[in-house]
DNA sequence: CTGAAAGCGCTTACAG
DNA sequence: CTGAAAGCGCTTACAG
């Protein structure tokens, strides 16, 4: 392979010097018409790319962004990652990946590891609550979903977006209802318990209201639904909200081996609206995190020069399907 | 922000020159222990973190792989990410992840920025065939899952696998069977049919089977289903195998909806063993990619130094589980 | 507006 | 085994 063509390559065949191609490469106006013009025949002609690692040493920056998720493998986390891929592709920077398999360390080895790469910004979906991560960065950082050290966070209104579905299961008539909440150790967790509990309260001191703490993922729904729906009858409660899709679907198919018909005999909430909560039977009625709005904010955020950049809210929207119905007699 | 420390001051500090420093950093064992100490010392000392940039500016050559997939949301790409990643972390490497929402283009433009930040190798799962493409590329890419391009495979070996849900289902009493085909431009869809068909004509010419063109999504194995299954049941196969779990799924919505059991009435079977198909209602038989050994293979692969890389094909396994039972008389 | 030159932080022949 | 020096390909004050 012939040596890739460089800007003094470029220059030579202008007839400039490897300043003024620079500054054209630079889009600077402050370049002659007639010389801008030769130097972009050259770049043509030569099939001229710019070596972005040089730049990167000169400049210190790169056109990455650097992504921590725990688990790529969630399709909520999926969904987002995807999200963040568009958006900084608007912004012509590539994404790095990484995963922290819901393990503290690794993330931060991560963050390292991403400074060490100088990419441009960091976006990370933390794993858990760690107020007391000290970490000095160059570059921002900013936290997405999930609270990541003490950094500004771009999430899903938790709590309203809970609230919604507090207030869906109360019209609907249920009065015995469980909820099972994400880990405590996550502020979307308290958050979304918070919410829906704090809604529940308002709406009436009659209803009776069992919290069960679990994981986001499909077997701990799983696991609460089952316990739940071995009591008799007239003890189990007429709904389960959950704290995310995962669980929700969890505690379907606890109730579809228990044969619970739901929504007849019991109502069903999750919360995110993955793809998933559209196609599994029954159809999940859910409460939508718009992921395109909140990877779209982090990465503005990414690139805002502004220094005092705080926490942002959007809210979610309730999305009815069909495994909520009018609470049994 | 203090400046970072540089080679430079590791050298002074431990009153060697740059090169010998450079010399320890790259554990090169022609340095004097007394010196290669010194050092060390300095480097701790400083908390000196190498520049990887000026690094691969001068080598040519950085620490992260390319990964090009065809869409972050589908499960099973998802899961091959996962795996892609955890075998770049045993190599020390770092992921850059790119998505090229089975647009060609968008492909290769991947493949060119990912050229620009010279990545130290490309694993690409392709859209579609794509034989015509020629790209010259000073670092190595392999294709994974799908072919890209003419680069060496790294898959399971779908036909194998396909024929082993092929005998599952003829031992259970299936005659009339329809399969449900991936996109025959692609190598994947058209090895799995092929081996689904060839396998069911060796074991008998008296199965009706019928063949059926979707994409791997679950919207292609819901329509397709939900239109075989609206025939008298009579006419109606008494089997469908899917050419991924997605379809499967689909198809597994469209007998509910439809009131079709599965499996008394219906066997349907997928193909990949994503996480959701034990999750799903009935549980679905299938078969597993070997995510994990795909992914390991690729990478090491990328460093392998022989130049010449062949495909490889590594074997699925039938995983049995309730979506498939006897046949109806 | 443009050129000549320094310098980003490394690695690696080249001498010795 | 080690040091001095060149050079990877850019960008950006500094002069003019």
């Amino acid at each position: 392979m012939s040596k890739m063509p460089t800007v003094k390559d470029v220059a030579e065949r202008a007839g400039v010097s490897v300043g003024t191609v620079s500054r054209v490469l630079a889009g600077e106006a402050a370049v002659k018409p007639s010389l801008r013009e030769k130097v972009n025949e050259a770049i043509v002609a030569l099939g001229y790319r710019p070596n972005v690692t040089a730049r990167a040493l000169r400049t210190r920056r790169t056109d990455v962004i650097g992504l921590i998720v725990p688990d790529i493998t969630n399709p909520f986390f999926a969904q987002l990652a995807a999200s963040v891929e568009r958006a900084a592709q608007d912004y012509r920077h590539s994404l790095m990946l990484a995963s922290s398999h819901d393990d503290r360390e690794a993330e931060q080895d991560h963050v390292v590891a991403f400074l060490d790469r100088s990419v441009r910004g960091i976006i990370a979906i933390a794993s858990s609550d760690n107020p007391d991560l000290q970490l000095k960065s160059p570059i921002p950082i900013i936290s997405l979903d999930r609270r990541f050290g003490a950094f500004p966070l771009v999430s899903t209104n938790h709590a309203q977006a809970a609230a919604l579905i507090a207030s869906h299961l109360f019209e609907l008539g249920h009065r015995r209802i469980a909820y099972v909440a994400g880990p405590p150790d996550t502020e979307a967790g308290r958050a979304r318990r918070k919410g829906f509990v704090t809604r529940m309260k308002q709406l009436s001191d009659e209803v009776e209201l069992e919290v069960f703490f679990g994981k986001f993922d499909y077997e701990s729904g799983e696991k609460i639904a089952r316990d739940l729906l071995s009591r008799s009858p007239q003890d189990r409660p007429t709904a389960i909200a959950a704290a995310s899709d995962q669980q929700a679907i969890g505690a379907l198919r606890a109730a579809r081996d228990l044969n619970v018909d739901v929504p007849r005999e019991l109502s069903v909430t999750g919360f995110d609206d993955i793809l998933l909560a559209n196609l599994v039977v029954p159809r999940l009625t859910t409460v939508r995190q718009p992921t395109d709005t909140l990877a779209r904010r982090a990465v503005e955020l990414l690139f805002s020069q502004s220094s005092d950049i705080g926490d942002e809210m959007i809210d979610g929207s309730l999305i009815k399907r069909v495994s909520t119905g009018p609470a049994p007699q």
